[in-house]
DNA sequence: TTGATATTTGAACGATTGTTCAAAATTATA
DNA sequence: TATAATTTTGAACAATCGTTCAAATATCAA
């Protein structure tokens, strides 16, 4: 039997449990038996409380959305008009990243279970275009200033392969540990981090900044292609 | 009732539909009578042929995986030695992108199942690391070559984001298209490849490159950090 | 054609799924 | 304290799940 934890409602601990189970198994991997069994609730709570289960799921998604995207936001206002693109850079995917490290056990699932999300066409436009979006377009505003010559397009662009990169690294398969015989860490998000912000921003510059670049032409008939402006 | 192809066999119709099914709503959103009903034959036929679900769930995968790896092999093998970073990014992704967009329907499921196996804990062990790690390290040796200066580490981590941003472009979430107002289309491969590959070679070279870079390093009390060779 | 092998069929198994509901218990309001 | 509103309980609902199996059919080898 699982101990209850008395601090915390009964909605809370019906989100954490499905936090934890959503983000190890995915939305239709986990029934509301073993959910509300790992909180520590009779079944029918979890219905009385968030309807459906696919309302259980949005409201796990909604919970730390807020706190998320107001830390960004702060982030990127935090910048003076000067800022490079590796400070926006910096400013959209550190919040991300102190709260999935730092944020306790709550935050690290729920980091893992919006990489699986956002890779997922089926949740993609339900969850990540409502909760994420606002602030994803101030990130592409700034990034539009700082980089004024750019083809608007190749900045979204940019920010399509940023957040790739992003949710690969928040989702820690953990699979170049085992391809890099252990010389590397999915769970050193720190680490990662340090490596994310110089390989994006170079990609921002090369993409989207002034000296025009640069689409790869591939020549048929050949294995190699150029980089063309 | 569907209408059998009697093209295909049995087990390439059950293949067919659980790819499509597996793509669209993951292993635990999909049931084995809605794959045999869609492939047009009998339940028990998914277990005579290919066992229990997840057995089934591993042949899909497996069906196309050394066709992918060989063409990828092929295409690495196919560059000389004096090949650039450019080169080696376009040879690992092309392939991949060739199939999505021109190998059919079939190919298309699958690549978006699996850019969503590859953010999935749960699936990446048993399925990304035996089916495509080989190719992948042979991507990475190359890429050592080529640049010769740099901590072998940066280039796991560099190959690490290539994924990110490769998996989530082959995903099609379509979330770029919205939040670009319809300017960007998810579905338009050939234009996302051509702008990936030097977003992702300037990442390589910023990261790996001679010129010695570059970990971002956060300070503390700040929003700004500032990247440090 | 005969016998052996492989495949398909249709039904059924027990277990689990999300959801519902009336009654009991608790909390809040007055 | 008495009344109302909220929350919790325990059981049950019909539907669906993956899997199994003997019988029927089709395919192949001799």
């Amino acid at each position: 039997m699982a101990s209850r934890d008395h601090q915390l409602s009964t909605q809370d601990r019906i989100l954490d449990a499905s936090e934890s189970l959503f983000a190890e198994f995915g939305f239709d991997g986990v029934s509301l038996r073993r959910i509300t069994q790992q909180a520590g609730v009779e079944l029918a709570l979890a219905n009385y409380h968030f309807g459906p289960k696919k309302d259980l799921f949005l409201a796990v998604v909604q919970r730390r959305a807020d706190e998320l995207n107001q830390a960004r936001s702060a982030a990127l206002d935090a910048l003076g008009a000067d800022a490079e693109v590796a400070d926006l850079i910096n400013a959209f995917t550190r919040p991300f990243l102190e709260k999935s490290v730092r944020g306790g056990p709550g935050w690290k699932s729920y980091a893992q279970l919006i990489a699986q999300i956002a890779n997922s066409p089926r949740w993609t436009e339900i969850v990540m275009t409502s909760q994420f979006d606002t602030v994803a377009m101030q990130f592409i505003e700034r990034t539009k200033l700082a980089l004024p010559h750019s083809d608007e397009r190749n900045i979204y662009w940019a920010f399509h392969f940023l957040l790739g990169a992003m949710m690969m690294t928040f989702a820690e398969t953990r699979r170049i540990d085992s391809l890099s015989g252990g010389r590397c860490q999915s769970t050193d998000l720190d680490t990662i981090h340090a490596k994310m912000i110089p390989f994006l921003a170079a990609g921002f510059q090369a993409l989207c900044g002034a000296d025009g670049i640069a689409d790869w032409k591939h020549r048929p008939g050949s294995s190699i292609g150029t980089i063309q402006n």
